[in-house]
RNA sequence: CGGGAUGUAGCGUAGCCCGGUUAUCGCGCCUCGUUUGGGACGAGGAGGUCGCAAGUUCGAAUCUUGCCAUCCCGACCA
């Protein structure tokens, strides 16, 4: 066992601080609640993000800056969606600091320079979007409108954990806007399908695609579509949101469009979003007591090589080896680092390597060059083998393949495993306290009912399962008719 | 925001209850040498606003008050 790392068993929330912290992703910072982001975890999201805007770009979205303050009256425009987050709001009064003359050194808020309006700091964009969309749509001919910003939001939260839930996150928020429901419902799911094959075949993090309660849904949304995982203490997390904004936020800022017919309508919106908050679900996936497991399709680094040898001599020789392979593996878009630093050995540098959750490492030493062979290592297993230098890169090309469908086919079959039906209240309550996981259970389809369970239980409805299987049943815990299955869990 | 815990060198810590020499130890760091197939060894060295600010006192890491930050548990939450 590492000699840094919390045990995943018995501790979970300091195992999960130790990878963060000692992965080298982020560190606390002098703010309340912010953290920072260090070279090695924004590597991590800017392999995410590239992958994800190249998937919004072919399907159509362009991206755009909009402003960090918004106009408090903006702001409440509608009504639910301000309201929703309302308490969370940090908010821009003054413009202006000066010295303070009874404080010598010190500053203190400018009173002459109150503002006339708040400006509130952007929890999320609808309101500065729509009221900008305003402006760009007199017609179905500016319709559609598909465009991502990739920002910084604040959320002023109570209780904050890295990457999961800190005051302020980077995310890429999506605003479309059309001329027809059904383009819209349509654009709705075709984003939720892009999140959910982004987190499976990048992250290799299997998710359940469904719609939330209402309970659950984003404030101002006709109807919040989500993916959910399922973390190794058998919580869930909801890992990425796309929101079917019906007629709400044309209607609060008042953007119409003439259709062919010249007639007058409200356009059709929607929004979707996810956050570095993928990063605290992608350490929570794989990840071991050894340190971090990061999937060969978003590691910052694929291949680390680490030299072993005595003397000069040795080391050129290996460095003539090593050269070579880079460049193939380069070549081949792998993106590899060869450690030949000095100052740590060998057995500190596979423990550093494993904590930062490379997934291939390679090493070279004298007595594989007699025999033309290296010691490649996995890091989802910590298997270690011995292969020819002969073909190295297309060996190790197809090990990073085959490590990205080992921890997706892992994680799958973790999740199976906890996907479990519960026909009464004492097998629910049970399996809750218990194994945890997704409960599939009936429901009578009441927000009553849903808020009666959380308050018993800590549990909610996470998702109902897209193309649910229609059932018969009673409610779990009211014994009223139901008509199909929803997935329980405790979530983040 | 409520309850609990913590804060001493980059990290982990002793000292605090019961105020009083030059603040303890390990890791890490720097220099030199030996090393290098799973977290090396020796010798020498550097590094401290004791979280911050007030107060009590002849004297505060130690006592008091306030504040800040982190963690855990609640409440809250995309």
């Amino acid at each position: 066992m590492s000699k840094e790392i919390a045990s995943r068993e018995q501790d979970y929330s300091q195992w999960y601080n130790d990878l963060i912290i000692k992965g080298g992703l982020a560190d606390y910072s002098a703010v309340r609640g912010c953290m920072v982001i260090k070279p090695y975890g924004y590597a991590l999201w800017e392999n995410m993000r590239d992958q994800l805007d190249r998937m919004f770009k072919e399907t159509g979205h362009q991206n755009a800056y909009f402003p960090l303050l918004v106009p408090k009256s903006l702001f409440e425009a509608e009504e639910k969606n301000a309201e929703g987050f309302a308490k969370e709001c940090a908010v821009v009064t003054h413009y202006r600091l000066k010295t303070d003359p009874d404080n010598k050194g010190k500053l203190m808020v400018d009173p002459e320079a109150k503002l006339e309006e708040e400006l509130v700091i952007r929890p999320t964009s609808e309101a500065i979007i729509w009221n900008t969309y305003k402006g760009w749509i007199q017609s179905y001919r500016d319709l559609p409108i598909l465009i991502n910003q990739w920002a910084n939001v604040v959320r002023w939260e109570m209780r904050t954990r890295l990457f999961l839930r800190t005051a302020e996150f980077l995310w890429q928020e999506g605003h479309t806007a059309h001329a027809t429901k059904t383009e819209a419902v349509d654009e709705t799911v075709q984003m939720l399908n892009i999140y959910a094959e982004f987190a499976e075949t990048y992250m290799a993090m299997p998710v359940i695609k469904g719609v939330k309660t209402a309970n659950e849904r984003f404030a101002g949304a006709e109807d919040t579509y989500c993916i959910e995982a399922l973390m190794q203490d058998g919580k869930a997390l909801q890992a990425g949101t796309s929101h079917f904004l019906g007629q709400n936020f044309a209607k609060a800022f008042d953007v119409k469009f003439s259709d062919k017919e010249n007639k007058l309508d409200y356009v059709w919106a929607t929004s979707w979003g996810v956050s570095t908050r993928l990063i605290g679900a992608l350490v929570m996936a794989h990840s071991d007591d050894e340190g971090l497991i990061l999937p060969p399709k978003l590691a910052p680094i694929q291949v680390v090589i680490v030299p072993i040898y005595k003397g000069d001599e040795q080391k050129q020789q290996i460095d003539e080896k090593v050269k070579a392979l880079m460049a193939q593996l380069k070549a081949a878009g792998v993106s590899v680092k060869y450690d030949d630093n000095d100052n740590n050995r060998p057995g500190w540098k596979f423990a550093e390597y494993e904590m930062k959750g490379v997934p291939v490492r390679v090493a070279i030493g004298a007595r594989d060059l007699e025999k033309n062979v290296v010691e490649l290592a996995r890091r989802d297993t910590r298997e270690k083998m011995t292969v020819s230098m002969d073909g190295l890169d297309k060996t190790i090309i197809a090990l990073l393949d085959e490590i990205q469908t080992a921890i997706y086919a892992k994680a799958n079959s973790f999740r199976a495993e906890r996907i479990t039906e519960a026909n009464n209240w004492e097998e629910f309550v049970k399996l809750l306290d218990g194994k945890g996981g997704f409960i599939s259970a009936h429901w009578d389809g009441t927000p009553a009912t849903e808020d009666k369970i959380k308050e018993l239980t800590k549990a909610t409805i996470r998702c109902i399962p897209l193309n649910n299987k229609q059932e018969a049943g009673k409610c779990i815990l009211t014994g009223n008719a139901s008509t199909q299955r929803v997935l329980f869990a405790r979530a983040y």
